[in-house]
DNA sequence: CCTTCGTGAATTTTT
DNA sequence: TTCACGAAGG
């Protein structure tokens, strides 16, 4: 197997409570995995005992390949419960559904169903200008990951929790969950049927938890629920990775470990197999700058390896440049291969221009996750359609697909108060519009009878056809209507094949029909959108996708202040997380890390300034000294004292002009060629 | 009933 | 810059 002493320890303890503190690079995903395989193959264990839960759908299915590739056997990979948390316990909750007064075909709401709803409820209140949307939103989820509603925290005068509770009737109306329902109806489910809980118990007897530090309270209680029986809890995490607490997540979870789980055994993995010295010197670094860690040592017994080189662009678009030249340059100079490099970045809209000069450049990338397909307005209207079919109740999708077909938004509006006022079904109405008093085009009524006849007749196949014929369906029904560019009827083929891939899978593999509603569930909770894992392309993602992943090359852009770290953590407690997403980044690289900042960059149509990084200058003494460009080219991170202004930091430096923070004046820039500074 | 024009927000990260 | 939304005017 190929373990060290410790690994193997911890490959072979099966019984019992156990937490692993890992480091980045210490083969933990590499440890789980040999566990599972030595759990089924030497202790005879059932693989249908087995549960695995990770957070992210890419982690999951990293999970899953690199299983198939061992035991290369998908009669037994099948039976061992592997995905994220959401998209485990949806599968529970589907199946007990009726328990929770809910129909097993419910619908999901992403972020963008939950806004749409929460305004519509503000706007209904009248308090649309006194609360703002997305803060309900998030306040929503805090509360729901949180299990606020099992104490008695909560207020219940304040407008918010009036929102709340409408929101939470309405999403129950319309028979949908969002994505923390998901957790919180599982909590529910657990707590309410003790029976149910049981049954669940003796299924899972083996629970092995990856990132444990990301778990939030509704996630850690649903594991500590499902364990309490057998005790075979094992969880993996490494608190210096740390990066989700956006969503919830409790570094509390995992060093409160032990005193909630008697007996814990706590094995630790330090040897970082992954990277170079230089690199696992420079990340130690890095997170030396947090207070708040748990101590570990990270080693490594790797050769020292090239230093880390940071590049200086001018702008946004020179940064895209240089890292697709240099590229070019490795894969036809130095025997690299696309596959082997991958370009991180703080947030998703940097990919734009990334993708940009790739394409111009040909060189072929993945992109992960992206400003996601789903969000995409046609592929929106899409969805909405297919989400309706799959759920009459889901009157969020329904009025999505009366916005996007009705331009007036009076006749919409009227649709909506008869609703309300007669207390009847939109869909309903729509189905009788010539009933109804409404001030109504003629051309819409006509436009109403199509959309009506068509759903009516595709439901009435529902469990006839399966996912891919009704998708099919829809979207020719939805092209004869409008006239969509060619861009999206190439998006609408990708989706087609897609579905027709999955479908053919599942028959075969399964041996399932897969209906409509199994696709949706398929398609918001596990499909990371990346059929193309082992080809050989370029990798480029956002760093918190990242996690878990490696690569020989490592390209970690946009190092500017503002944007990495992000703006909304500069002086506040976020940015020790955001130092340690910096921390994740670097740790991905397994030869070569190079860090790039632009001088300047495009937001919004409008150029803006940034000053390098202070991860940067937190690494300072460890970055190649040849890669910093420009005459002055040693001096980034140097304390030095100005003749008028005091003393002061570089932290930038342009050619001639450097930027410089001083002690009590704060950042100016300043030429150096009028020599008043002293190094 | 329908078009046009002006304003203001958007982009932190994932399920 | 781009997009959504709403007011105003055709």
């Amino acid at each position: 197997m190929n373990l060290n002493q410790i690994q193997h320890k911890i490959v072979t303890t099966i019984n019992g409570p156990i937490l692993v503190v890992a480091g980045a690079g210490s083969g933990k995903t590499r440890v789980i995995i040999y566990r599972i395989i030595y759990m089924i193959k030497k202790m005879r264990i059932n693989p249908e005992n087995i549960l695995a839960l990770t957070f992210t759908k890419k982690a999951a299915n990293e999970m899953k390949s690199r299983l198939f590739k061992i035991i290369n056997n998908p009669l037994i990979l099948k039976k061992i419960t592997i995905g994220t948390f959401h998209s485990i316990f949806s599968i529970i909750l589907r199946n007990e559904a009726h328990l929770l007064g809910y129909n097993s075909n419910y619908t999901i709401y992403d972020n963008k169903d939950s806004d749409y709803l929460i305004k519509k409820i503000l706007k209904n209140l009248n308090i649309e200008k006194v609360l703002d949307y997305r803060k309900i939103r998030k306040q929503i989820s805090n509360y729901k990951n949180n299990l606020f509603f099992l104490s008695k925290k909560n207020n219940k005068n304040t407008l918010f929790y009036k929102v709340y509770k409408i929101y939470v009737k309405k999403c129950h109306q319309m028979n949908s969950l969002d994505f923390d329902d998901i957790l919180l109806h599982t909590n529910y489910l657990f707590y309410r049927f003790p029976n149910i809980l049981l049954k669940y118990q003796n299924k899972f007897k083996y629970i092995l938890v990856d990132e444990y530090q990301d778990t939030n309270i509704s996630q850690n209680n649903i594991i500590k629920k499902l364990s309490n029986k057998y005790k075979n809890i094992f969880v993996v995490g490494d608190d210096a990775q740390s990066i989700y607490s956006f969503r919830g997540a409790k570094i509390s979870n995992i060093l409160n470990f032990h005193f909630i789980y008697k007996n814990t055994k706590i094995f630790r993995l330090e040897q970082n197999y992954r990277s170079t010295n230089s690199i696992v010197k420079a990340s130690n670094k890095i997170i030396s700058f947090n207070k708040n860690q748990i101590y570990k040592k990270v080693w490594t017994d790797n050769e020292k390896g090239e230093e880390i080189k940071i590049y200086n662009a001018t702008s946004d678009e020179e940064e895209a440049i240089y890292i697709a030249n240099y590229i070019l340059m490795y894969t036809t100079k130095k025997k690299f291969k696309y596959k082997d490099f991958a370009i991180l970045y703080r947030t998703n809209y940097q990919s734009n221009i990334i993708e940009l000069i790739l394409k111009e450049k040909k060189i072929p990338y993945n992109i992960y996750g992206s400003i996601s397909i789903e969000h995409r307005k046609e592929i929106k209207d899409l969805f909405s359609y297919l989400k309706f079919i799959n759920n009459i109740n889901d009157e969020v999708s329904l009025l999505r697909i009366l916005n996007s077909e009705i331009k007036y938004k009076k006749t919409i509006k009227s649709i909506i108060n008869i609703s309300k006022k007669k207390n009847i079904e939109i869909y309903n109405i729509i189905n009788n519009i010539e009933k109804y008093d409404i001030n109504i085009n003629i051309n819409t009524v006509k436009k109403l009878k199509i959309i009506c006849s068509f759903l009516k007749k595709i439901r009435f196949n529902l469990n006839k056809f399966n996912a891919y014929q009704i998708v099919k369906y829809v979207i020719i029904f939805l092209l004869k209507k409008k006239k969509y560019e060619n861009k999206i009827k190439e998006k609408f083929k990708l989706i087609l094949i897609n579905i027709y891939k999955y479908v053919k899978k599942k028959l075969r593999f399964y041996n399932i029909n897969t209906y409509l509603s199994d696709f949706l569930q398929y398609f918001y909770l596990e499909d990371d959108n990346n059929e193309n894992d082992k080809a050989n392309k370029v990798s480029i993602m956002t760093v918190h996708l990242s996690k878990g992943l490696e690569y020989p090359i490592v390209f970690i852009t946009g190092l500017e202040e503002n944007i990495f770290p992000s703006k909304s953590c500069i002086g506040n407690s976020q940015i020790e997380e955001e130092r340690r997403l910096f921390y994740v980044a670097l740790t991905r690289a397994k030869k070569i890390a190079i860090l790039t900042y632009a001088t300047s960059r495009f937001l919004w149509g409008n150029k803006i300034t940034n000053i390098p990084s202070r991860f940067i200058n937190e690494i300072n003494k460890l970055i190649s000294i040849k890669y910093k460009k420009n005459k002055y080219n040693n001096i980034l991170g140097l304390k030095i004292h100005h003749k008028d202004f005091g003393s002061g930091i570089i932290l930038n430096c342009n050619n001639d002009i450097a930027t410089i923070k001083f002690n009590k004046l704060g950042i100016k820039r300043i030429l150096l060629s009028l020599n008043k500074i002293i190094f």
